[in-house]
Formats: structure tokens, sequence, C-alpha cells
DNA sequence: AATAAAGTACGAATTTTTTCGTTGACATTA
DNA sequence: TAATGTCAACGAAAAAATTCGTACTTTATT
């Protein structure tokens, strides 16, 4: 179990699985339409990121037509996994723990719950590290 | 409650934060012998980081010795925040409900009280949406 | 005082990510 | 069939993030 260093894909490519996921598959145009609703982008910058995802294995193509036709081949829960996981190893010291409570927070979970769930996840804590025993 | 593009710090920047985080108040040379013991990295380019974040605000450092001292001047929960919701953005559409599932998910939580969170977590939605009602 | 050590500053090279212009193929239609 | 539009391929520019070499100071050591 060594250090993944996992070529996750990039923001922009994150952008265009994510519109693949939602949507299901598409051909380049329709793609950079979504991109642009977001911020304007030449028509020739999606298609080449998406060329790009294809070399990677993180988008597959049908091209039996002219206009080629695009699906996503990662895994959306997948790649959130290996995201968040990324997070957690660079943001949170490794504990996924602090990255959950930290988004409840965000959530305005009420506070009798908040502790309820860190005492489960203590908890579990314990086992995962071989602690013998510890009560409430 | 716009688009905030906020600038998060850099995969180097948050790793040498985090350094400071967890050890304090450090020197150049100490903060790259940290930074060595993941990737090998010359002393310049740690010091390069350390000034280039000066700039930025994400360090400030005393300078009344020879060797500089440097602190972290962002604050670790707030930096958490910044990506966590960045991460929420860009890989789970929004849904900070999903990032939470997923990293439970990734700790073995029993299902029992992933079924509890999840709906929990759908309640809080409704509410925050300004939904007037929402029945199971 | 001369030499070596330890530091900072800074410019610039490298690498990675993002962006697009141009070209040529194919299709549509006037 | 000539003009117009849509599309994929490709190379390369631009921007951002990383990395380091070199020069110069200050502090120890001989």
């Amino acid at each position: 179990m060594a250090r993944r260093k996992g070529n996750n894909p990039t923001d922009r490519e994150l952008e265009i699985l994510r519109i693949l996921w939602t949507y299901g598959s598409c051909s380049v145009r329709r793609v950079n339409e979504f991109v642009c609703q977001e911020s304007d982008t030449g028509y020739t910058t999606t298609l080449k990121f998406m060329q790009i995802m294809l070399e990677k294995g993180l988008v597959t193509r049908d091209t039996s037509q002219r206009t080629h036709i695009y699906s996503a081949a990662a895994e959306e829960a997948n790649v959130q996994k290996a995201l968040a996981a990324d997070l957690v190893d660079k943001a949170f010291g490794g504990s996924a723990q602090k990255l959950v409570m930290q988004a409840l927070q965000e959530k305005q979970v009420p506070q009798n719950e908040l502790i309820r769930i860190q005492r489960m996840l203590d908890e579990l804590e314990g086992e995962e590290n071989d602690v013998t025993s510890r009560n409430s």
C-alpha cells in the first residue's frame, strides 16, 4: 500500500468528465457548449482536451459517424474517490474523518449530530488502528 | 453567493503549509528537510516557494535573525474548508453531501449509520434549498 | 585575513496545463 | 459545381506551477 501518485484528471478534464457523466455521450460541440456556459472556450480547445483524454483513457469515442461521439470511460464514483483520497492526503494529513467533519460543518448539521458522528468515527478509527478497546 | 475562483494554494504550497501547521515555525532548511522526506527537493526550490508564499500572504516570517523563520499565515481550517469546497464544486456537482458519503464509505461506516446520516443530510438539503416541504 | 559554511535573493530554465490557429476532409446547398 | 459550414487533426503558443543555478552576504573557522 504505497504512496500512489495517481494521475488524476486536471481541472479541465474533470469539467469535461462531469458533463459526460451528467448528460451522457456527447459530440465535442455539445460538450463545448456546456463548457462555454461556465467560461468562453474555443471549440478546438475543448476538442484538444477530449483528444488528450482519449489518449489517457479517460474517455472513449464512436467514430462511425463523421461527428465523433464521446463517452466517459472513467467511472464517476472512482474518480471522485481518487480525488477525495488525494485531498485527504494533501490537505487533511490523511484523516478522512477530518474531511468529513469539515464538510458537515459547512452543511450546518446540528451540533448533537456532529458529536454523534464524530464519536462513531472515533470508534471506527480505534478499531482500524488495532486499539484493544475504547469506551464512550 | 457567486462563483468564487479563490486562489487556493498549489500542491507544493500546501505541502509546505502542512509542515508549518504541524511543526510550527521553521527555517527554510528545516522545512526543506521535511519536504525531502517525501521527495528530494533542492534547498533553493523550497526557499523560492516560501518567498512566493510570503508574497501571497500565505506565510509570514521573522527576519530579525540571519536565518529567517517562517510561520503559516493562513489558518489550517480555513484552507481546508476552501479546498474541500473547491473539490465539492469541481468533482461532486456542488453536493457536499456526496463528498461526505464517499469519504464515509472509505471508512467502512456501518450501513445503518450511513443511511441515517444520508437521511439527515437529505433533510438539511431540503431546508437549505428553500423547498417548502418534502415528504419521504 | 583567508577559507569555508550557511543563508537569502533572483533570474531563468523546465514541466505541466491550457488555449488556440491553421489545415484539410467531408458535407450541404444555392 | 462553387461557395459555405462543420468537423477532426495537429502543432505550437501562452500561462501556470516547479525546479534550480548563480551571485552575493553574513557568520564561523583556521
